[in-house]
RNA sequence: GCCGAAGUGGCGAAACUGGCAAACGCACCGCACUCAAAAUGCGGCGGGCGUACGCCCUUGUGGGUUCGAGUCCCACCUUCGGCACCA
């Protein structure tokens, strides 16, 4: 009887062995092999690893176990996404400083972490939150200053009027500060921005990375690219006066009765009439009130205010009412709008409630002219009540009223993009301090990259006012101008922690550099990340603006690519056992670290790839778990102690079990390159149960080898196990050092097969025949069948339809 | 509303390029081992009819293409995810 499998033992003692070799420390110089880097999204520092690290880590783990014993030089390292708005949370709410707490989880988590049993190189493991890391943060920022990509404007804030501090988004719960309930409204706030909208048409080029394509449509719609033509519109009474507009449907504008201005618009106060001034200003102070969140609302009923007002439509003269309403956004386009109810839904829906005309100048080519119209059609047609223009096809009429405005210099062709430059101020402590400083007489002045970095104070207090404590440290904020040396103050504002990881995967080469934020001759070598790994909640604002940064980089000359991340993969969520997302509120939670207690990481990491695709995700089974248990047991037993050799051993059972390795091998190996891990281990079982079946049977060199190959497919999905059969066997070196075995592309077919007899398309019999017949060898085995003579009663066989080895359908009438 | 993904046994799922639907596993049932239980092993396990050889039905719904459809086409229903007045 061999002794029993005892995870928690084997484990412990591998991943101390492997920390001792260095096993998983890559060396980044080696040339003998194909390099490859492996990233997983690293994670934040909240505190604790939940089943949802594990179910991105583990999975992702063995893809690169699996890409290392293929023969690549595998990089796959770890580290921690450190700075962020719960840190400074915890720090009010327990009293504890930001490093203190964010120190701590980092030390838990590793911890955590090491039990995976994962390859990572803990040797370049990084965290953002150190002066090392933060620093090139800054001198990034710099760099972008200096090329115009960083800049400073007003921008609207959330803003809560009873804490007197601004919010982050997360922070306002329906519309309401989460502290004290207060309804949040927007402030005005100067602000720093990255340029992200110039790469806005070369963000959308997809062609040189490997994306699900869910993603890339994503971000597709983020940048929001819409082709349409700017114009220019006269006003009634004040000929030095012209509101430009933006349209997509030029060929609709002789059905322009009235014109929108957002309520911000800056020609407002210019175009109100005396009459309508009170109005006007009330409106505007009541859309100022609104919080963007709830100004952007579908739900809500058009609201909006006539200026007393009237543009001129230089296509025929007309004059139309302005107006200025909140459905129209400052911040795109021009900010105003030509308003063609007959043919967009939203000027439809606010003409109707406003009385104003609706004038149709499409026709479809299935409408009648005489009915009214009960909707906005905004599909393509002819176009009618058009002047010289009526009768064309609107496809062709938008291009002849854009070559009319271009021809009379009253507008021109123009792109417009629903991106937004990159709002990366926060007014928050515990992040990285932007690099400038405000002198009265030089005014915004860069920090000098000699000065970086510009260290977070650590002596900084803890107020629930919700106010930045750098604002009020009198050290950190006050200092001398690097220009004229007077006094100047520090800007207080930190960066998005989206900036840290939009570049860390360059920093993992050689994290402790103080010269260099990485090192080029390395990420020359190693980047961009071959595989990156991770949840389909990042899929447009890090990755988008990974994307920005990395082309940056490639213009700043630093790398010679522009895409970070060649190929990506989105695993799935892990749902609760009741089907639900896990939340401590249903009590539907998951904690890994019982399972990995109870039956070992190694038994997690497989039922985790076992219980549905990887893309899928799905709910956790506390039952199911039990399968990928038995599993590691019963290789434990077959791998733990050999059968007594047979003295004859059976010659179709040597043939089933070589076959059955070939074809195990081949088909595991697909499964592992394409993620799909769950069939890799149904596969694995087949081979468990047909292993089984030749146990005793075989000679002793024939298991050896069949069990040999049974531990190389297991070892990236069970580490651990695998490396302990792999010593118990004597066999030399760790398992995972080893080549991935082949197969023999002969072997892994059967010489006979089952063929299906179809009678009219339904199953009526089946042979077992020789592999690759001819039609005319199988016709007459096929005739001669009794099922096939009854099944025909007598009729003629009108056609044979034969799918070589696999099937034969007799069409019969 | 728009964009995207998906609907298959009691459950998680599988099915290459249109070719035996339900591989692999969980749960369940029966048997063996046991004083007993657990663990383990063996057998069964979509539905209906039939003593049986077997026959019929079944991949969200309704149509279509095809010798043949879970897979392709059209319409619809449902669920999940993203965007949400972007002119």
């Amino acid at each position: 009887m061999a002794e029993p499998y005892t995870p928690q033992s084997i484990e412990r003692k591998w991943q101390e062995r492997w920390a001792a070799q260095g096993l998983y420390r890559t060396d980044l110089h080696a040339t003998d092999r194909p390099k490859f880097y492996a990233l997983v999204m690293f994670p934040y520092t909240s505190g604790d690893l939940h089943i949802g690290h594990w179910y991105n880590f583990a999975p992702a783990d063995a893809y690169a176990r699996f890409q290392r014993m293929r023969g690549n030089n595998v990089f796959l390292p770890i580290g921690f996404d450190a700075f962020g708005l719960p840190a400074e949370e915890a720090a009010i709410k327990h009293g504890i400083h930001p490093f203190t707490w964010t120190r701590q989880n980092i030390e838990r988590m590793t911890a955590q972490l090491k039990t995976i049993g994962g390859m990572f190189d803990w040797s370049r493991s990084l965290a953002t939150c150190y002066p090392e890391y933060y620093k090139w943060n800054q001198w990034f920022f710099l760099q972008f200053y200096k090329r115009g990509l960083a800049y400073r404007a007003k921008a609207p804030a959330n803003w809560c009027p009873h804490c007197q501090t601004t919010l982050a988004n997360e922070q306002v719960v329906d519309g309401a500060c989460e502290r004290c309930g207060t309804p949040v409204t927007r402030r005005d706030l100067e602000q720093w921005f990255f340029r992200i909208t110039q790469y806005a048409d070369d963000l959308l080029d997809f062609s040189e990375i490997e994306w699900p394509e869910r993603v890339v449509v994503m971000q597709q719609n983020w940048i929001g690219r819409s082709t349409g033509v700017e114009f220019q519109l006269g006003v009634e009474g004040r000929p030095d006066l012209h509101i430009a507009v933006f349209t997509t449907r030029i060929d609709t504008v002789f059905g322009m009765t009235y014109v929108v201005l957002a309520p911000e618009h800056p020609l407002v106060d210019q175009l109100t009439a005396p009459e309508q001034r009170a109005a006007v200003a009330a409106y505007q102070e009541q859309a100022r009130r609104q919080s963007e969140i709830e100004r952007l609302s579908t739900e809500r009923e058009k609201t909006g205010v006539p200026l007393g007002s009237y543009a001129i439509n230089p296509f025929n003269g007309e004059r139309v009412p302005i107006w200025i309403a909140d459905y129209v956004l400052s911040t795109y386009g021009t900010g105003a709008i030509m308003a063609v109810p007959a043919h967009d839904e939203r000027d439809f829906e606010f003409a109707q409630r406003f009385g104003l005309p609706i004038r149709e100048v499409i026709r479809p080519p299935d409408r009648a002219g005489d009915a009214p119209l009960t909707a906005a059609y905004t599909g393509p047609g002819v176009m009618v009540n058009s002047g010289p223009f009526s009768g064309l096809p609107s496809e062709e009429g938008k291009e002849r009223l854009a070559d009319w405005l271009e021809e009379r210099g009253l507008g021109r062709r123009t792109v417009n993009y629903r991106l937004r430059d990159w709002l990366i101020s926060r007014q928050r402590y515990w992040g990285t301090p932007i690099p400038i400083i405000y002198c009265e007489r030089c005014g915004t002045v860069p920090v000098p990259e000699r000065d970086l970095p510009v260290l977070l104070p650590e002596d900084a207090e803890f107020r629930p006012t919700g106010e930045s404590p750098l604002k009020l440290h009198a050290g950190f904020v006050n200092t001398t101008c690097p220009q004229c040396g007077g006094p100047a103050q520090r800007e207080t504002d930190t960066m998005d922690t989206f900036v840290d990881s939009s570049w860390y995967f360059l920093r993992y080469l050689d994290p402790h550099r103080d010269d260099v934020p990485f090192d080029q001759a390395l990420a020359t070598r190693w980047t961009p990340v071959d595989q990156y790994m991770g949840g389909v909640e990042h899929a447009v604002m890090h990755l988008l603006y990974a994307r920005f940064f990395t082309r940056v980089l490639h213009d700043l000359g630093l790398v010679p690519y522009k895409e970070p991340f060649k190929r990506l993969y989105n695993q799935g969520i892990i749902l609760g056992p009741d089907g639900q997302r896990m939340s401590k509120s249903r009590g539907n939670v998951v904690n890994p670290d019982d399972y990995v207690r109870q039956y070992g990481a190694d038994t997690v990491r497989a039922y985790l790839m076992f219980l549905g695709p990887w893309n899928a995700g799905g709910p956790w089974s506390p039952q199911g778990i039990q399968g990928p248990w038995r599993f590691l047991n019963s290789v434990w037993e077959l791998a733990s102690e050999d059968p007594p050799a047979p003295a004859q051993p059976d010659a179709r059972a040597e043939a089933d079990l070589r076959r059955l390795m070939h074809r195990t091998t081949k088909i595991v190996t697909e499964r592992y390159a394409s993620f799909q891990f769950n069939t890799m281990l149904a596969e694995l079982h087949t081979y468990r149960n047909g292993l089984q079946r030749a146990r005793g049977r075989v000679s002793a060199a024939l298991w050896d080898e069949a069990i040999r190959r049974l531990l190389l497919l297991l070892a990236p999905t069970a580490p651990h196990l695998t490396e302990e059969l792999w010593e118990r066997r004597g066999y030399s070196g760790s398992v995972h050092l080893q080549a991935w075995p082949t197969w023999d592309e002969a072997l892994t077919v059967e010489e006979r097969v089952n063929l299906v007899i179809q009678i009219n398309g339904k199953v009526r019999d089946q042979i077992e025949v020789a592999r690759g017949l001819s039609e005319e060898q199988v016709r007459p085995l096929v005739l001669e069948r009794p099922k096939v003579q009854a099944a025909m009663d007598g009729r003629q066989v009108r056609k044979v339809i034969y799918v070589p080895d696999r099937l034969v359908n007799l069409v019969i009438g």
